[in-house]
DNA sequence: GAGGAATAATTGACACCTGAAGTAGTTTGC
DNA sequence: GCAAACTACTTCAGGTGTCAATTATTCCTC
């Protein structure tokens, strides 16, 4: 199964019918479908920003934003659990990151199966620049929104996710 | 700039930690990583739905959504814009969508630039049983939610969005 | 009505991403 | 002890995605 980067870009589409739903039984979709319009135009945005201003993407930004609170290292199998992406991406991505200096695989020798990737102190450096940077750009996004609204947003997704994880259990 | 399907799976290991963040200023972080956390357990649900019952993927079930809604055929660059995607993007997923026999090109007599896209009646039929079931794949995960809450979510989802298209503007 | 700007679609190089198959090292159970 | 089962990682094929360059056609202006 393969899959292509963005995709579900129903967005559109939907998104210009979207005040034709009236249907209360549609509520969910709309629901779906803005959620994922938001979420396309965020990640668009600091994709955007990355390539602009570090020359990086994002699996790249998110495998050394895992890897700078493990100073010790990670295994490539827990960056492939807590990035939820396949082992077989992040050799790829690790592949790049190595090339460019920026993370190390070293060998355990407790047990030879296994590479700790860790940052760089170049690599270090640069995510820390990237990282904060990062944050204005959300904070920027979210800015004309008032706290009070913002904590329901949180509350509401929270209690989405939740729901979605246990439908997704099955 | 490639653009990595997934992608901003800084989720994960956020969501981990999320309980840890309590500072108010990072209460936009928290909703972003949130709902990028919701939106990936999602299309990541119907994407493996949409491949076991289907056969099909993601991209090529919203192509074929744009396309249902405009009998008469759509131009690649409609399409384009439609699905959020560049040109290059959507001629892949028309030539596979051709060769399964789902769509077909026809010159446009007026342009001869153009092609008009549109779906064959075997494209029609295959659209119609996944639609259908793609709703009720998403009336199923957020099935646990009250309508008062989708309510609220579909508001402020569409308060972000605009906020964010303000700032996305510049 | 001919040349240049604009537009429609494709192509190619590269980066993700997945699932499945393959390699190498560890553990387990008898 | 040692074969089978398991685990860690890589490799490969295939579908998305992007951007930049190319081709073909149309529009626009003088």
């Amino acid at each position: 199964m393969a899959k292509g980067k963005t995709s579900l870009k129903l967005v559109e589409s939907h998104v210009d019918t979207e005040t034709r739903i009236h249907d209360d039984h549609h509520l969910s979709v709309r629901a779906w479908l803005r959620m994922l319009a938001c979420t396309n135009r965020i990640e668009s945005f600091v994709r955007q920003k990355l390539q602009a201003n570090f020359q990086t993407t994002l699996p790249r930004f998110d495998l050394m934003a895992q890897l700078e609170r493990s100073p010790q290292g990670m295994k490539m199998s827990e960056l492939s659990q807590r990035m939820m992406v396949t082992g077989g991406n992040v050799t790829g991505i690790t592949d790049g990151l190595e090339k460019e200096g920026l993370v190390v695989r070293e060998v355990d020798q407790a047990d030879r199966r296994v590479f700790r990737v860790r940052l760089t102190s170049e690599g270090q450096r640069q995510f820390r620049r990237m990282a904060s940077e990062h944050e204005q750009w959300v904070i920027g996004l979210f800015d004309g929104m008032s706290m009070k609204h913002k904590n329901q947003l949180v509350q509401l997704l929270g209690e989405l996710k939740s729901h979605v994880n246990q439908s997704c259990a099955n």
